[in-house]
RNA sequence: GCUGGCGUAGCUCAGGGGUAGAGCAGCGGAUUUGUAAUCCGCGGGUCGGGGGUUCGAAUCCCUCCGCCAGCUCCA
């Protein structure tokens, strides 16, 4: 007697031979069950082994989910199929948030009509409740199968299958090569909705034919599916490329060229907080900053490997003359090697920490280029450790502290750690590999921070440890990295004098707490939606006087603000109060006051906070403290202990 | 780089072979105003660049540039 087990503790007997849906409880939260060996098993595919333990998967389960929208996927397909009976079935795998579908229809892009008549197509399969049925073939079986059907892509992929068999899954007239599993019936599926649609290559490799792709989700739930495309349009209205030009943050310019972004006074404002701060960190944690050139001679590149790995990355040759040529610089490290290198060392320099605010011109190709996330010149927050592998351990430490003690300043609060290992093409010694990896890792695991590891996920050069982050809108970005590099101190042949008095090679370790201040603003303002703490705030306070009687008192205040260090504006033109708090709720500046002859008499201030409304009449003297401390780095602004 | 879509005023957008439009923003004037848009007036454009078709092109065609989505790449 095989067992089944669902998610609220319920077990249910089931013998060899019969489905798990003949013994469950009718209930369509029920999608799938996974075997005591972890293999996804249909609920209505027959128990086959006498000792099973099956555990019932919803749509909770992240593996429930993966099912919940692959069986999706199919009812895209059989829509699709109704739709266009000459689409040619590809694939349609369930992704990080939905699905999607590959179908070739020759020459034909689908149009937004297509799309709506896509969805309505599916939601009449959903209401039609086709049951969904598995077979196993023989590939021969399957081969005249799918010649029949003249499915040309599940041909292919047929003949990659190992084994003599293989399944099929379908409901009313669809058919598709699936490994499954599946919900039981289409009716299973409780919300969808098509999302969008675009092209993609058979394989994803150029030169392939070009598929049209059409991507969707779906949910239990009416209430489930709102919910995500609420969250999507949140998405979109924080979008940085859009506040960042509402805010007056940065802009692009057709004329400088593409990925390049240019600080408006505004972003700069913010950049020169976040460069003061850092820099304040950096001198205390024991770092040197320095400052190296845009170029170099393409000898330091040859001696780097740049030229060799990165080229199709770097801006191309800057010629002088036959015999000399400049790149500019796609990364900092040979000019860090050269501040190395310009004297002797020895181990009572290392650790040596060499920081850099440096900004790097990467060529990316045109199609990647997004708003400052990706970018083709911008400044990373550089700096590589120099040390014996002794220190190795403690610097790691260090540096991922450091990392996440700044990153909570901005509010971050949820980090994932990934360790990547050593992959197939490397440099250096197994033993070098072996050391640092485990420098990394028990650095983590002494910080008890856990962590994955993406076994050979590493660059050619070295081990690494790579910090991702959460934002407020639950999406995940990657900034810290700590990379270890065998290369570089080989090539340059860095040495220090051991206290044997004889010459060793360092560890060099890169590594960037924010990434890129373009990147790190871009992160910023989608995390915070344009509303900046206080202490971030281009503009921090705006005096909003009623009339001009007001103005020399706004002034007076504006001056007091100034001189303890806020960043205040005053608006005296001659319009509403309505019309300036208007503005300035636009312009999202986080306090606002309001002075008019009642204020000015009394010497008072009407405070009105950003998004929160009137916060009634206050002296300077009382507000002033509070926005002192509301100025520190990472605070935010309390002004109920006012 | 590839596939598809899109480039009209600073911004958001309408117009799709017959003399370029709206709202907001800007500028000028009036108004001196109490917590999210006061009224009146004015200026603003090589319709992304270049080439072609046409009596005539913002509109149709070609090409280049840029943006957007996805792919690929990167991490």
């Amino acid at each position: 007697m095989a067992i089944l087990r669902t998610p609220e503790g319920k077990e249910f007997v089931v013998s060899v031979g019969q489905a798990p849906l003949e013994v469950l409880p009718p209930d369509r939260r029920y999608l799938v069950a996974r075997t005591r060996d972890g293999r996804l098993w249909d609920l209505f595919r027959p128990v086959e082994r006498d000792d099973e333990v099956l555990e019932v998967l919803t749509f909770e389960d992240p593996q429930g989910r993966e099912v919940y929208w692959h069986s999706t996927a199919h009812i895209l397909a059989e829509a699709v199929k109704e739709l266009f009976p000459e689409a040619k079935l590809t694939i349609g795998p369930p992704i990080e948030e939905g699905f999607y579908y590959d179908f070739d229809m020759g020459d034909y892009t689908f149009t937004p009509e297509d799309l709506e008549a896509i969805e309505a197509r599916m939601k009449e399969i959903v209401a039609r409740d086709e049951k969904v049925f598995r077979k196993v073939l023989t590939k021969e079986e399957a081969r005249k199968l799918f010649e029949e059907r003249n499915e040309p892509y599940k041909l292919e992929i047929l003949e990659e299958i190992e084994g003599d068999t293989v399944t099929v899954y379908g409901q009313g007239d669809f058919l598709d090569l699936c490994r499954g599993p599946h919900v039981p019936s289409t009716g299973y599926i409780g919300a969808l909705k098509v999302l969008s649609a675009s092209s993609a290559y058979w394989r994803g490799e150029e030169g392939n034919p070009v598929l049209q792709r059409i991507y969707g989700i779906s949910f239990p739930t009416e209430e489930a599916l709102q919910a995500f495309l609420e969250r999507r349009e949140e998405a979109m209205r924080r979008d940085h490329r859009k506040l960042g030009r509402e805010l007056e943050l940065f802009t692009f310019s057709d004329e400088v060229g593409p990925g390049l972004p240019i600080w408006l006074p505004r972003g700069a404002v913010i950049r020169r907080i976040i460069e003061d701060l850092w820099r304040r960190e950096h001198d205390a944690r024991g770092y040197q900053i320095v400052y190296t050139p845009h170029v170099g001679r393409s000898h330091l590149w040859a001696t780097s490997g740049h030229l060799e790995a990165y080229r199709e990355n770097m801006f191309p040759e800057m010629r002088l003359s036959e015999h000399e040529s400049y790149y500019v610089k796609p990364m900092n490290c040979p000019f860090h090697i050269q501040i190395y290198k310009h004297t002797a060392r020895s181990y009572r320099d290392l650790p040596l920490r060499l920081a850099e605010i440096g900004t790097v011109y990467r060529y990316e190709r045109s199609g990647v280029l997004h708003g400052l996330l990706r970018v083709r010149g911008f400044t990373q927050d550089d700096a590589h450790i120099f040390c014996t592998p002794d220190q190795a351990k403690d610097e790691v430490k260090g540096v991922v502290r450091f990392a996440f003690d700044l990153l909570k300043m901005f509010g971050f609060d949820t980090f994932e750690v990934y360790l990547s290992t050593r992959p197939d093409q490397y440099v250096g010694s197994l033993e070098m590999w072996e050391h640092a990896t485990r420098s990394l890792a028990d650095a983590l695991e002494e910080m008890g921070l856990s962590y994955e590891v993406d076994e050979g996920g590493g660059a050619f050069y070295g081990p690494k440890i790579d910090i991702i982050l959460r934002d407020a809108l639950g999406r995940r970005w990657q900034l810290s990295t700590v990379q270890f590099d065998f290369n570089l101190p080989e090539r340059f042949e860095l040495t220090f004098r051991g206290p044997d008095g004889k010459e060793h090679r360092p560890y060099m370790i890169h590594r960037a707490l924010f990434g890129s201040f373009e990147r790190f603003l871009g992160v910023l303002i989608e995390h915070y939606a344009g509303n900046f703490p206080f202490w971030l705030a281009p503009t921090q306070v705006v005096i909003l006087p009623i009339t001009d009687a007001q103005a020399p008192y706004a002034h007076e205040l504006a001056a007091r603000l100034k001189a303890a260090g806020i960043r205040v504006e005053v608006d005296d033109r001659n319009e509403r109060v309505g019309y300036k708090i208007r503005e300035a709720e636009t312009k999202k500046i986080p306090v606002m006051f309001v002075v008019g002859k009642r204020e000015m008499a009394e010497g008072k201030v009407s405070v009105r906070l950003h998004g929160e409304g009137d916060q009634g009449v206050h002296a300077l003297e009382d507000i002033l403290p509070v926005l002192e401390e509301a100025n520190r780095p990472g605070k935010s602004l309390a002004l109920q202990t006012v």
